[in-house]
DNA sequence: CTTGAAAGATGGGGTGC
DNA sequence: GCACCCCATCTTTCAAG
């Protein structure tokens, strides 16, 4: 898919104000409502734009904490990766997990009410049959800074 | 803020699908239009929604790479943290920062062309009065999972 | 919470450049 | 490709009951 300037800066508005207008976009982007029209369309079908969602502030609903953990498996065959990856998945407290090079297989970011609730879904992890070998827990303490991708320069 | 069962299924849907018509939602959620209305307009306000936005499958559009990168600082007061902080939201490849406890001082998330774009992005970063200590990269190989919080068990 | 109504947006269509 | 009409239908927003 070949995007243009136009698509890029409809792409940057849609992200932060997911709910603008057509209409708005348009003039945003200084074309008339037809084409935008078209253009976000066509992101969508192209799977470029997946969905639009609420930024929801965790903080002013519920305490909660966060915990990065690093976690190095036992065994590295693909069943094992896979069996992981896919409880990762459904736990909802996971909400990043990345697989990485360099020491550890997996980093993951984790959401609770407190440290004991992660603490007791780590040993339910532990006691199943996930093959962790290790992990290090790094406590958040404090958000500086989360996720606003595509900003073209 | 008081939140009952309607807010927390309005901010699971809206969470997922922040483009649903009002009407939708309504139906969704078994109330009528306006005291759905003015729930979400509630949560709007009280700041538990923060905004909308598109979702953006960055892999569709450019290859990318994402680095998680622990830092720790040489100096430990305020001053020191502000600016590392300021610097760090001010970088557009930094999609993720936290401050943690555990060995490290920062964690973040990077994304780049590649690389050698974020190893040049470190050198600046090293070479500036930023007062980083050491660093550890690690290199994401690949993305199992990112962020959907709020689901109500 | 419900109804209702005005203002505006959507999603098409079509024409012409 | 784009812009500029039109138009029926739905949505948003805010009253008043």
């Amino acid at each position: 898919m070949q995007l243009d300037q136009y698509d890029l800066k409809i792409l940057q508005i849609l992200q932060e104000n997911g709910r603008i207008t057509k209409s708005q976009l348009a003039d945003e982007i200084h074309l008339s409502v037809s084409p935008c029209w078209e253009r976000v369309k066509k992101l969508e079908q192209a799977g470029v734009i997946e969905g639009y969602g609420a930024r929801v502030n965790i903080n002013k609903i519920l305490k909660h904490t966060s915990v990065l953990v690093e976690i190095s498996l036992k065994e590295h065959h693909s069943t094992a990766f896979k069996r992981f990856e896919s409880v990762m998945c459904d736990t909802p407290e996971v909400t990043d997990c990345y697989a990485t090079g360099g020491g550890v297989d997996y980093i993951l970011k984790v959401q609770t009410n407190d440290i004991d609730q992660y603490q007791r879904l780590m040993d339910v992890w532990l006691d199943s049959e996930l093959g962790i070998e290790r992990y290090f827990t790094y406590i958040v303490t404090k958000t500086i800074k989360q996720r606003s991708p595509i900003n073209n320069e």
